[in-house]
DNA sequence: ATATAGTTATATCGAAACGATATAGCAAAG
DNA sequence: CTTTGCTATATCGTTTCGATATAACTATAT
């Protein structure tokens, strides 16, 4: 997963461990720790998906190399997008770009299923717990019912977000 | 964190391993797994926190000591209440009815700043996205827009509870 | 001039969490 | 009667986390 996001971002241009760092907080929902960071540099550097070179003063500059972008496209491509967790969609999302424009509204749709089963799991233990006799904690009532509001809001975005592609693709 | 969910979950009552997951996973926000529960259910055992006694079959129902309940009372009120995670926020949250009520909105309150600085994070990035000239990838620009409506959202919801949180200290 | 504090940067450590999987009892369906 | 599926405890290897060490450079203050 880490090595996915790390791979995305190398894919325009060579980054140093620091602003990688720097780069995927940007995105917004994922502050990564050095203790995740370095590890994971090693790991590709072993699979030669990317390759440090020589940066200014005692930086190192990690690049993708060809083999990494095969793995990146391979990543985008797969990878179960139906049980993605919320994060892992997010990075799909942040790198969707870089996948082939046809195989894109799959991609969304399949999100858009996923969000579907949630929303009617959400529903249901809501208005099981709202029914119930021996009521629940109005603390626990209000957090379904945010899981509820809140998924149906990812749905109306993405649906948009979706419709966008669709415009886009008949544009091309 | 973990050690929180369950010592939160036994409060109430005695469960085994298996019912910890399920419950825990019924909050809605947190699927836990075996290699998670086991180990942390010997952590608090060791701490003296939690006691395993004999159940129906092979089971092991872990009750909560009284030590347990100190330690879930200290970690309710204290613990830099202001940069919660989202996930320790909503467990949290769900255990709010074991603190004392007139600790409980304050609670609330350090979560509400904290919502409100991530807003404008949100918005200015979001802002400064849209309004670069060499414009961001579309996709991104709608995940640094999906994070700024759905923090107003959680900010709304949040200012509900609020709400009926002093409406219910009034009323007592 | 030279302490002082802050920022950038790489790195490592121990603890915690994850995901997959092994094992086994027990109940219902075929 | 056996296979399938559910309940249940447990462990393994890998990844991630959070805190911290180290060091160089940069700006500010004394």
């Amino acid at each position: 997963m880490l090595d996915f996001a790390i791979l995305g971002l190398l894919k325009d241009q060579p980054r140093h461990g620091y602003e990688l760092k720097r780069a995927l907080g940007d995105l917004g929902f994922w502050q990564v720790s050095f203790g995740s960071l370095y590890p994971a540099l090693r790991r590709l550097e072993k699979k030669g998906f990317i390759e440090a070179t020589a940066g200014e003063g005692r930086r190192k500059a990690y690049r993708m190399t060809e083999a990494g972008n095969e793995g990146l496209q391979e990543t985008l491509a797969t990878a179960d997008r139906g049980k993605d967790s919320d994060r892992t969609f997010q990075l799909r999302l942040a790198f969707l770009g870089y996948l082939e424009p046809t195989k894109r509204l799959a991609v969304l749709e399949d999100r858009r299923l996923a969000l579907h089963d949630r929303l009617h799991g959400a529903r249901r233990s809501f208005k099981g717990a709202r029914g119930a006799s021996r009521g629940t904690d109005r603390y626990r009532l209000a957090l379904m019912e945010r899981r509820v509001r809140s998924t149906e809001a990812d749905i109306a975005w993405l649906d948009e977000l979706i419709a966008g592609e669709r415009s886009a693709a008949a544009g091309a």
